[in-house]
DNA sequence: CGTTAGTTTGATGGTCCTCAAGCACTGTGG
DNA sequence: CCACAGTGCTTGAGGACCATCAAACTAACG
C-alpha cells in the first residue's frame, strides 16, 4: 500500500467523538491549577484571538507542547520528498518552506514564526513536498500525528480552530500567489512586510510601529520572486519614500498608511478583533 | 487544510443530521435506476485512480450528485467575499477561480476541469475569499455541507480520498506559485500546458496527444501573469518550436518530451499509475 | 453589416535581471 | 596582530524579458 494511505484518519471518529458540554468542564488530565496568560503559547495566543478557548481546550492545547526540540539556522528540517513523521508547532524562530527548481533558483512558498504550525499537511495526508529551513535557531514542539488526532477528537472546536488557522495559512499562500502574478516589485515587498506584520502582531511581537525580522536580502528575494539586488534596490526606495526601514534585523515602518495604499494591502483577511467561536 | 475536521455547527447537531441507512438507496431528485460503471461521474474517475472504492463508497459517491445545477459561461457564480452556501462538483465544463485587485488585473488561481471540487473549503470554514467564473456553461452537482458530512461520517475512506485530492489541488496552487516566481514564460506555459493534460487525463478527457480547451489567450495571461500579447508570442514560439500547438480550443502536443524539459516538469505529483487503496 | 470577442503582429520602453565590483562586518587560523 | 575567507549589503552599467500602445485581421452573431 502506498504510504499516503498507510494511516487512516478516522473521520467519522472524529466526528463522532462528540461528548456532552459539561465534559468540557472537566479537566481530567492536567495536574496544577490553571494557566495563567502570561504562560501561554504563541499558539495559544493566536488561536485565542479567533475563538474563546475553555480551561480543558486550553489544558490540551498546551499538552500538545511537550516534546521539546531544537533545530539549528540553516539545516532542513525537512527535505523535498522525504516523509514527515512528525509536525511541528513553532515556539520561537523562523522557517521558511520552499521548493527547489532543477536549474538551483528556489521559491520560498511560505515563512513561518512563533504559533505557526510546519507539516501539518504533510503529517495528516503525507502530501507534502517542499523543504523546511529554519532561518534561525529556532524551538519546537514536535507533534506526532497520534496526539494531533487524540487532541482533535477530545475537543473538536480546538481542531476547528486549528484546522482555521492553517486554512488562513493557505489563504496567504494564495495572496502571495497574487502578489507575484499581479504587483510590481515595490507594492509586492510592501505587502510582504505588511503581512509579516499582521502576522507577528498577532502572538505579540510586532505592531503598526515594527518587528525585528531576521531575514537577509536574499531570503526576500526568493519569496517574492525577484533577484537579490533588485530587492536591495527597493528596500532603498521604500526607505527614501519615507514608508519603511529594514536595517539591522529590524523594520520599522514610517507611514503605515501611505504603505497599505501603495500594497493594496486588505487586512481584513487576516485580521479579526475579536473571537469569532463564542 | 483540512476544512473538514472543522464544523462550525456544532457537533451535536452534525449527528443528528444522520439519516438511516437505507435512506440511500432512495433517488428522490434523480430519475432512473442504479448506475453501470459507464455512468460514473469524472469525480469518481478521479477518485478510483488513487483509490479502489467498495459499492458502498462508490454508491455514496454517486449520491453526492443528486442536484445538478447548471451555470452561463461568464457569471460568477461566487463573488469575492461573498460566503459560500454550497460546494459544487464540476462534472462538465471549465471554470476559473481568481482574485480581483483594486486596480483592476485579476490573477486567476486555477482552473477547475470535471471531476474537481469547487468551494469544498469554502463551505466547511466559511474562509474564501476568491470569486469563481464558469469559462464556459457548465453543469455540477451541488452538494450542501451537511451532505457532506454525512458521507464523510458514513465513508471514511471516501473522506480520505476526496480530501487527498483536495490537498493535491493545493500542491499545484504552490506548483503554480513556483511557476509565477520563477519560470519565465515558455517555461511557465509549458508547465501550465502539461499540467493541464496531465489534469485532464485523469478523467479521461486528454492524453499525451492533446485534449479540447476553451480557454482564451486572455484567462492564460491571468493565470500565468502575463500580458495576453505576450502569450500569443510564447504560444507562438512553443509552436513554430514544433513542441505544442493551441488552436481553435485545442491543445496540441508535438514533442511532449522537450515540453516537459523545457517545463522541468516533475509529473510526480500528479501521475499516480493505479488505486493506491486496496 | 456593424459589433464584439478573440487572435496576431509591430514598435517602443520600463521593470527587473545579470554581471561586476566595492564595502562592512565576523570569524578563523597562522 | 593580520591575512583571509565568508556572509550580507550596496551601487553601477548593460541588456533581456515582458508590458504597453497601436492597429489589423478573423469569426461569430444579431
Amino acid at each position: 500500500m502506498h504510504p499516503l494511505f498507510s494511516q487512516q484518519v478516522p473521520y467519522a471518529e472524529l466526528i463522532q467523538s462528540s461528548v456532552p458540554a459539561d465534559f468540557l468542564l472537566l479537566d481530567r488530565d492536567t495536574p496544577g491549577g490553571p494557566m495563567t496568560s502570561a504562560e501561554h503559547s504563541p499558539l495559544t495566543r493566536k488561536l485565542s484571538a479567533f475563538v474563546a478557548l475553555s480551561e480543558v481546550e486550553l489544558a490540551v492545547l498546551e499538552r500538545l507542547h511537550q516534546r521539546r526540540r531544537s533545530f539549528a539556522a540553516g539545516r532542513d528540517m525537512v527535505h523535498q520528498g522525504q516523509s514527515a513523521q512528525a509536525a511541528y508547532i513553532l515556539s520561537s524562530g523562523w522557517v521558511c518552506s520552499y521548493k527547489l527548481q532543477a536549474d538551483g533558483t528556489r521559491q520560498i512558498v511560505d515563512f513561518q514564526v512563533a504559533g505557526d504550525f510546519l507539516g501539518l499537511r504533510s503529517v495528516l495526508l503525507r502530501t507534502s513536498d517542499h523543504s523546511f529551513e529554519p532561518v534561525v535557531d529556532i524551538e519546537a514542539a514536535e507533534v506526532l500525528k497520534s496526539d494531533l488526532l487524540d487532541a482533535f477528537s477530545r475537543t473538536p472546536r480546538l481542531a476547528t480552530a486549528i484546522l482555521w488557522a492553517a486554512s488562513r495559512d493557505e489563504a496567504m499562500v494564495v495572496e502571495h500567489l497574487v502578489g507575484i502574478g499581479r504587483r510590481d516589485a515595490d507594492a509586492r515587498m510592501a505587502h510582504f512586510l505588511l503581512e509579516l506584520g499582521s502576522r507577528l502582531a498577532l502572538v505579540g511581537i510586532g505592531s503598526k510601529e515594527g518587528y525585528d525580522c531576521p531575514l537577509t536580502q536574499y531570503h526576500l528575494a526568493d519569496a517574492l520572486g525577484l533577484s537579490a539586488i533588485h530587492v536591495n534596490r527597493v528596500l532603498r526606495q521604500l526607505r527614501e519614500g519615507g514608508m519603511v526601514t529594514f536595517r539591522e534585523g529590524h523594520v520599522t515602518f514610517h507611514d503605515y498608511g501611505r504603505l497599505v495604499e501603495i500594497a493594496e494591502f486588505d487586512p481584513a483577511y487576516l485580521d479579526q478583533t475579536g473571537p469569532l467561536l463564542k
